[in-house]
DNA sequence: AAAACTTTGTTACTTGCGGTAACGAGAGTC
DNA sequence: GACTCTCGTTACCGCAAGTAACAAAGTTTT
């Protein structure tokens, strides 16, 4: 069969490819995100211009890189979000699933979070925003996904939803990230000031100024 | 008297460190983040190691024009901060005032968001979590300290406010950096969703599927 | 079987950037 | 007049991204 021989090219290729990543993957926990096309290619046992036959340039390694971690974080926490509990334990469930994986392995965590460089010159009016890394956006999305399909929003349930995917992502990155450089409490408390906050504590709260003294 | 004298120096300097900054910052502004040391020094009318004289390396330039922009920011901030109106206003105000300006001057606000580069070598096992961009956590910092003091939140307040405060922030910074790049509403819009998002409307609504319990 | 092509790999190069060393010219000081 | 101190230069180093040119193997074509 002719399927046979293109399949077994298309195959070997795959598995190089595979290899190469899980070198790259190698290298990077290793080095940090500042890895050396040079470096990775030394760890697969190969030289530089095999990664950029297969990978194109750095951009397109570090992009299947993120592809590939991104992917399975995803998986893990589309697991805690389509648990059939109640929304507050599937919100605390979903926010200690990222925080256990970010303080597993914070230098998976440090490189997705900014897989943009680029020696390149020129392009200078390239399209703004787009900056921040593609894992946000995603789990952003995925969010809003999620809440759009399972809450009640009323009209505009559209919006809302994209709206407070990508808010509360952010919300539990930045506070994520925090947490991890100051380690300031356990991870089960910051579950539970953050979802405190999603709950609208904020809003409950009294003010301070008729307080006590002063 | 000698103080005329090295105050006369100490000036000097101090102008000449303006003058590269602002032409730095419009290098940065023109061609986004990547502007190279040899380009700002040619829109400065000087040559590079004049620029490393007064600031060390890349990152020192980069950090001082991150400190000039995020003091800019930081004093609008506090302003609607501030105000002596109430919850929900100020909050409204202060995220419509971040948006109002990230929506101004989106190169600056890209810039802001990673600063930290690197060629750096060695340095294997630096510190993690630091990646981040540091006007994030400025306001994370500020907005906690603003929290603290004006909301009562019962013990656990030095805590519950600085991982509030960095939460906001991160929910504020993604729903902004996602809404510069799509447009999906205006900006008043997008105040609306994340202040209802804050005052508990996700925790208010209700089940799409079933009753809540199931 | 020999020629041609594809795959897989190499070495050696170019370009561009961050950073530095070494040197040069004015201006104030002993 | 020699001494030094600041501001400035040119010319270089090292390193990383990316590429061109070439070499050896197997596969296909004639």
């Amino acid at each position: 069969m002719e399927t046979t021989g293109r399949t077994d090219q298309e195959r070997s290729a795959d598995r190089r490819r595979r290899e190469l990543l899980e070198a790259a993957d190698r290298v990077v926990l290793r080095d940090g995100p500042g890895a050396s096309m040079n470096a990775i290619a030394a760890e697969a046992g190969i030289t530089k211009p095999i990664l950029y036959r297969h990978f194109g340039d750095k951009g397109g390694l570090y992009k299947a890189l993120a592809v590939r971690h991104t992917d399975a974080l995803l998986d893990a926490l589309r697991a805690a979000l389509d648990a059939p509990s109640e929304r507050r334990e599937r919100v605390e469930a979903t926010l200690d699933t990222y925080l256990a994986a970010i303080e597993a392995n914070p230098q998976v965590y440090r490189f997705l979070m900014h897989p943009s460089e680029g020696t390149s010159q020129g392009e200078g009016a390239f399209d703004v925003g787009l900056h921040s890394a593609p894992l946000l956006r995603r789990l952003g999305e995925e969010l809003a996904k999620v809440i759009e399909e399972r809450v009640d929003l009323g009209p505009e349930s559209a919006l809302l939803s994209r709206v407070w995917g990508h808010g509360i992502v952010g919300m539990m990155h930045a506070a994520g990230d925090w947490w991890l450089g100051e380690r300031p409490c356990s991870r089960a408390q910051l579950v539970q000031s953050l979802a405190d906050l999603l709950w609208g504590r904020l809003a409950a709260a009294g003010d301070r100024v008729g307080g006590p003294g002063f």
